[in-house]
DNA sequence: AATTTTATAATGGTCTAACCATTATAACCA
DNA sequence: TGGTTATAATGGTTAGACCATTATAAAATT
């Protein structure tokens, strides 16, 4: 019935404030706010007291702070990173482990595909497929290009995130690759049959799309993360071996 | 090949430190950091500094400050809070409309509870069938105890979410019926019928997952969610012709 | 005239030192 | 014994100063 009262830090009505400010649409992404000495003068507050509000209002992904002259607090465009490093947090935390990301990714990439070829348009599958184009150039240049190729395969995920029309599977996905790679960079050393069987992968799954087959290309989606999966544990227990 | 260089200012290293500690267990949940007279002298800055980066480790969900004599700094438990937070973010910043939320909340259901049904031990089933008998209780006591049922639900969800064994799907799921409740919650008004239709899915649905029936669960847990939804969004629309 | 260099000033970053507000505990009183 | 009051430790806030960074304007150089 009631709600929990607090809310007596002076710090925490100014961070209040503001956010509300920025999520009315008072405030726009760009925006500059105020330079700390004026608005300190506004809320009549010292300026310690203001730069707590302010760092966490940078913490939140609300706001981004820029030294020098013409600085200041600028209004950010909210974005998924808060969600990533939160749930960096979960993970380092040993709440999560690399198990269960992986079973995440792959039910997350499943339900993108199926989403995706349910709503593809034409230009989406244009798009895709100059994904793939690239992405066959660095196969065809070995495996010296493999960071470049690893980046059009995330890239071609994202995208289908964004066809399948709900932002918060980019967000989600957006979050789960960064964690993913964060751990997993060292151990990423795909062969060459690797790469190829990858490429392959992701071709069928665009037609799939294209065809919008959504049972065929969420199953499809979820054997090739699997696949994946399966490669970075090996090489992580053949490092461990070592 | 390089990373962003970075990191000159003061607080962002005791921020960096403090939360190594913790996240390399150094700290734990429950210890109480020095007090910020101590800590500064510690680091050898001063106590505006650091009390900026108490209270960005603050809003990380890392600690949490109290007032008084036996105050202090204490090493929280990391848990999907922050998760919560910055996706109720995404939302207000018109980045995610509830539809989009419904959907996910359905797709995530439903895996869920797929997860579940190939996982649930006996105890889990006999912890569900218990939740259920106390939903039935509020049900048999009509739409006065209608809050009472609604966190009941939510604690059957909670906990096939538990018991698929991916932490993620609890700190997603967390996330969801926060943001979801925090929007729905001037438009819950279930009517009798719809209450008791909702009981006897729960029931059905912990039936499926105790025999195991993955792909039945996954499908009446959609169902379930759908129609949830479409509840919500019909007292919303009647509510915006009034 | 064009370019490079240097000074200027605005802005955030940090420091010092003091006082206020809250609260667990100990001392005191009835 | 039990309630009340002082005490002191801790975070919360304030004020004013100076340092560090940087966009811009001014000056010097080519």
């Amino acid at each position: 019935m009631f709600q929990i009262a607090k809310q007596t830090k002076v710090f925490q009505d100014v961070v209040a404030q503001i956010q509300e400010a920025i999520l009315d649409g008072q405030l726009k992404a760009g925006d500059t706010l105020p330079s700390e000495r004026q608005l300190k003068n506004m809320f009549n507050i010292s300026r310690g007291t203001l730069r707590e509000a302010l760092r966490v209002l940078e913490q939140k992904g609300l706001i981004e702070i820029k030294l020098g002259v013409g600085g200041g607090s600028v209004v950010k465009d909210v974005n998924a990173d808060q969600v990533s490093e939160s749930l960096a947090l979960l993970i380092r935390s040993q709440k999560v482990s690399l198990n269960h990301l992986a079973e995440f990714r792959e039910d997350v990439e499943g339900i993108v595909a199926a989403h995706a070829a349910k709503r593809c348009t034409e230009a989406d599958i244009l798009q895709l497929k100059e994904l793939l184009k690239e992405a066959r150039i660095y196969i065809d240049q070995g495996t010296s290009r493999r960071d470049a190729f690893i980046e059009i395969d995330k890239q071609i995920h994202m995208t289908l995130a964004a066809v399948a029309q709900n932002p918060i599977y980019i967000s989600v996905l957006h979050s789960v690759h960064d964690n993913i790679h964060r751990y997993y960079e060292h151990y990423l050393s795909m062969e060459e049959t690797e790469l190829k069987e990858n490429y392959q992968d992701l071709c069928e799954l665009v037609n799939l799309v294209e065809k919008g087959q959504a049972d065929k290309a969420c199953e499809l989606a979820r054997d090739h993360v699997r696949r994946f999966n399966q490669y970075m544990q090996k090489r992580e227990k053949e490092k461990k071996e070592t």
